[in-house]
DNA sequence: TCTTCGATTGTCT
DNA sequence: GACAATCGAAGAA
């Protein structure tokens, strides 16, 4: 049985983690039904002077997860639609979190492919609010240890990925950000073989 | 394949 | 009352 990531894993500063988190396996279990993923796209939002971070705006009811201890899952609803799942990291009392954009599915299809409906298989899980529906992901998970199998969803160690198949970018999806916070190189990506 | 545009609600000002 | 770390349907090319 893979190890579950550990606090420790969490607990440090998230630019590091979040190129980590590439090739680890994301675990969604309900009913003891697995469902998971390689974890192939994340993105890194840090402090309060991030101005793409929800933090900017301090601690509030909504962002009081991301000053928590590491390692707990912020979820939050956006576009009034759409579920994210986001990793705490860094210190307990920093805003920080990993956003995870996108993986591979790997176990549960049949699953993912009644809760994505008709979509075709390669749009599945390439998107943050796609991965949530495939995964069964709300609100009801906002605050939830990640770090034990209690909530239904962890995250597995998986392979080392070797620096040369990671590629940056900018974030996605935050042009109304001012610099230097629309330019960070703070997007991590597998490259696709 | 690419572009446009509507959906729809929690959170903050 | 405005806006948001987006998706997917629909129409054009």
């Amino acid at each position: 049985m893979p190890e579950l990531l550990r606090p420790s894993f969490f607990q440090r500063e998230v630019l590091e983690v979040a190129p980590q988190l590439l090739g680890k396996r994301l675990v969604r279990c309900t009913n003891n039904i697995r469902v998971s993923g390689l974890i192939i796209e994340t993105e890194a939002y840090r402090g309060e002077e991030d101005q793409a971070c929800h933090a900017r705006v301090g601690l509030t009811p909504r962002t009081k997860v991301m000053y928590g201890p590491a390692g707990h899952a912020y979820v939050y609803f956006t576009y009034g639609m759409h579920w994210m799942l986001n990793c705490v990291c860094g210190e307990e009392g920093y805003p920080a979190a990993v956003l995870i954009r996108a993986i591979q599915p790997v176990e549960g299809l049949e699953l993912i492919a009644q809760r994505r409906g008709k979509a075709k298989e390669s749009m599945w899980c390439n998107g943050p609010a796609k991965l949530t529906q495939a995964l069964a992901i709300d609100g009801n998970l906002n605050g939830i240890d990640l770090c034990t199998r209690d909530s239904g969803l962890w995250i597995e160690d998986g392979d080392i990925i070797s620096p040369e198949v990671i590629k940056t970018a900018p974030r996605i999806g935050i042009q109304s950000v001012p610099e230097p916070w629309l330019s960070k190189l703070w997007n991590f990506s597998l490259v696709v073989e």
